[in-house]
DNA sequence: AGCTTTTTTGCAAGCCCTTGCATTTAATTT
DNA sequence: AAATTAAATGCAAGGGCTTGCAAAAAAGCT
């Protein structure tokens, strides 16, 4: 029996399907309910326009067979993804800094939020402007939008990328050359009510510890200055000292200030982890905080009211960040912009100032 | 001029493209250069099977048109995703206790790992026996296989799940029950450890402090029982307190410490969060650590090395965990099977236990 | 130049869904 | 009961890509 050659001859289907996915097909339940294809996906999808009778005996069968409609399928059909991308511009090599607890809660943030609004998340390290790692999945089609969590050393390219692909949000020190949106904490107001929070206490030599190169703790020693200057008091370049967020080199950098000791009498820590890295370091010296030096951090850790000093600081709300940022992201994705916004900060009184001696 | 009926009408193009998505599909970059798409399509996936000419050419093209392949479709054609499902099974609600800082690192070794390997990160919340939501992005087929970071009170769903869908492997307390792969910390020889070193001190009445319903945990008190009796001394159940993960919570449940001494010398903490809650809540009392009280904790958190005092405690390898955990998934998505293991952990002996004074 | 062999290309089916429109079936109306 | 309207279903195209196989083009031989 030869089949006439332009007949489509039956070919052996692929067998590719993953095995533990799912592995019924709409093609199949079609099959076992004896409609259509259509039917099933209107079915499941809620649509009214099929009877409710037949919904409820395609449900039935749907879930006899276990059957879960292939999302990837799905959202190729509908032009969509529903997952944002959310990117760590940090250096590459060490994701070692994403230990700073900050991180964790701005992820938890935006995954707790971005699930409410039934989105996914990805996350990558690799930025889009890496030149071994052409893409970020966002270019690959594989998600609606981006989050920059941070925009570090990046941000000329963070606006660069913005400009090109829309749907970016990031987090971090908004700029006036940005016309993207940026969402981040008030840093200057921050660095000032820190600063200004030392100064009342009759602090007068104030050591500002963190990297300046990076925008965010730009815009916090920006507010440090302030308030020094409204105090009248001109910065003393000495007493502004280079510490990165890493934990460890933070507290290699803070050796130094043992030397300086007593040509200081408090510090204003950019980071929580700087501030505990400063701590130990004074500590190794003899230096005693809040009694020598007073010490005033920002971000607001977890672990930092359960440490010895407790760690006065300027609480960022992760939490609202994370939402402000989705919020933002949603706008974005429907009406094509959205706004940027500076949120607020809080000083949050504890030890290590010296204010509370309990 | 009527079309015939039996022509397909020319249909409007639904606009669904996302704005910043990748504006180029391969049809396009087709025509531009000229050749069929198939050809394209090898061009960029670097098929033998098109001229080293043609491909340039199109490469250049793609390339001027700032083109990149929609992963979905393609995805979705190869009948893959390349992607894994990472889900963090905690009380839902709070992701608060991501805070915890192995968390984070948990997942960037994860990121990492997988980005070697050209794999995606979907990070979840909602677990899959979760009633209100009803599918994990991996039974959506948005996923290749999933890796649940921590098992929790949920073993014995990961372990259903895990026996319907393969390519699971959990992080946690392997267990003679699961047939899925499991890799975790030998916390029996870590609880055995930490309560060793502080029998060795001299210390006798140790409290534990831990939620003995974790598995996890679990395994560290039987290590911590082991130590004990191996010692000839019983265990004290008044001494045996539950403590939860929640920084906050842990501190508020180690408030009961006060009214307990002296009747104790020592506490082995099961995590090096309970540790710091537990140092916290000493000092509120009175009691100074490590000379009323030594204290061993558990993970190696990075902040413990430069809190006062220094945290001695049980290192695990999160880093390696998480390399551990990927080489698993690559070895099960390939075979469809790979072995539970059991990592080794180390005691980094710091100033907590009162071991070094310093 | 004519034929065989090897390279390159293109065709079209398939991955698993969604949805506009035509068609069938059921419910109403006169 | 016939005609009209409304409700439920199915058909087939389409989303952007891959790939087996057939067809075309180029290369190698005699």
């Amino acid at each position: 029996m030869s089949q006439s050659p332009t007949e489509p001859k039956e070919r052996p289907a692929r067998e590719t399907r993953a095995a533990g996915a799912s592995l019924t097909t709409m093609n199949e339940i079609a099959r076992m309910a004896g409609v259509s294809e259509s039917t099933v996906s209107r079915a499941l999808s809620g649509s009214p326009l099929v009877a409710e009778k037949t919904r409820e005996r395609i449900l039935k069968i749907a879930q006899a067979a276990n059957f879960s409609v292939n999302q990837q399928a799905r959202n190729l059909a509908l032009g969509q993804t529903r997952t944002v991308e959310v990117i760590f511009p940090i250096e590459p090599g060490t994701l070692q800094q994403v230990s700073d607890p900050f991180f964790v809660d701005m992820l938890a943030a935006l995954t707790d939020e971005l699930a409410k609004h039934e989105y996914d998340v990805l996350i990558t390290k690799s930025t889009p402007w890496d030149e071994n790692r052409p893409g970020c999945a966002f270019l690959g089609g594989r998600a609606d939008g981006v989050v920059f969590v941070g925009q570090g050393r990046h941000r000329a390219d963070i606006r660069d990328f913005a400009r090109a692909q829309k749907r970016v949000v990031a987090w971090g020190a908004a700029d006036e050359g940005n016309d993207h949106c940026v969402v981040g904490s008030d840093n200057i107001r921050g660095g000032r009510m820190a600063t200004e929070h030392l100064l009342k206490l009759g602090r007068k030599s104030i050591v500002f510890l963190g990297d300046r190169t990076l925008p965010e703790i730009a815009q916090r020693y920006a507010g440090y200055e302030t308030a020094m200057s409204a105090a009248g008091i001109a910065v003393n370049d000495k007493l502004v000292l280079n510490a990165p967020f890493d934990i460890e080199k933070a507290r290699r950098a803070c050796e130094q200030l043992g030397d300086l000791f007593p040509g200081f009498d408090a510090i204003f820590a950019a980071s929580d982890m700087i501030a505990l890295a400063a701590i130990a370091a004074l500590r190794d010296k003899g230096i005693t905080v809040p009694k020598d030096v007073s010490i005033v951090g920002f971000d607001g850790i977890p672990a930092g009211a359960h440490v010895n000093p407790s760690l006065t600081t300027v609480n960022q709300s992760v939490r609202r960040g994370g939402a402000v940022i989705v919020e933002k992201m949603m706008q974005l994705l429907k009406t094509g912009e959205a706004p940027s916004e500076l949120l607020p900060v809080e000083l949050i009184v504890r030890q290590s100032c010296g204010a509370n001696q309990t």
